[in-house]
DNA sequence: GATAGCAGTTTCCATTTGGTTACTGGAAAA
DNA sequence: TTTTCCAGTAACCAAATGGAAACTGCTATC
């Protein structure tokens, strides 16, 4: 994935789409969330989910989130050690947004296939 | 805006998440996208819409845009020229992700202002 | 005894990035 | 005549960032 996180630079107060970024824009961060989405899930779960994420790229997204209210970090003091992220109910309304793209991307790489299957690679036309 | 592009990674393939993310992320690019959405805007009129994007990162983020079949460029040969930009039906295809993504941010902003009302401030539950 | 798994942390690095400022050249308006 | 507008470009900078690899302490398993 390709979005970075600037910590420097706050949501514009009152804008919607600054808002919404400011928790859902970071590199990895959608993805995080989208496999959050359907309940809690462990630190190693999510390494597994997404085995491009760096550890510590995980750590840093999810002490990130935490800390924005999106999800709760609980530790259950096993040997060795258990951690559960859960989104809280702010984290579950940035889900719309995921399963936007999520549905978005799918839909424009179904159109990839169609293009290519009739032969229509590089033709311009196929992009209006 | 909070969001930063790297060129140097591509979009996982099939993944849609990864493919619709390698068209809306970017630092600025889904601001872009939604001044876009009404119609086709002059460079100057993006530059007002969104007066805290430089020059710079504007040119770079549509030249990027429509290298990558989101928006086209039409120069209009008049003195001083006139440069047009235009979302591509690729381009149309991304607006309900970057609605949503507003969508999101007015419910968000709202929330917090009835918390702000209610006294809710710093109230965890109201998080939940 | 060695290894694997849990959930990270630390260090070092190169790269990317966006911001700022200055500059272009022609035309129209003040 | 000077300024403004159009649509950028070029050069320089510092900050932020993600990646890679090594390491932690503890337990259970092979």
């Amino acid at each position: 994935m390709v979005l970075k996180l600037r910590k420097k630079v706050d949501a514009l107060p009152g804008c919607p789409m600054s808002k919404c970024m400011d928790l859902i824009g970071g590199c990895w961060t959608p993805e995080v969330l989208w496999s959050l989405s359907e309940g809690s899930r462990r630190f190693s779960e999510l390494r597994r989910d997404n085995p491009f994420i760096s550890a510590k790229v995980m750590t840093s997204r999810l002490r990130d989130l935490e800390q924005r209210g999106v999800l709760t970090r609980r530790v259950i003091p096993t040997s060795p050690p258990t951690v559960e992220y859960e989104l809280t109910g702010v984290g579950k309304e940035l889900l719309p947004a995921i399963r936007s793209i999520v549905d978005v991307g799918t839909r424009l790489l179904l159109r990839d296939r169609e293009n290519e299957l009739s032969g229509k690679k590089g033709d311009k036309q196929s992009l209006l």
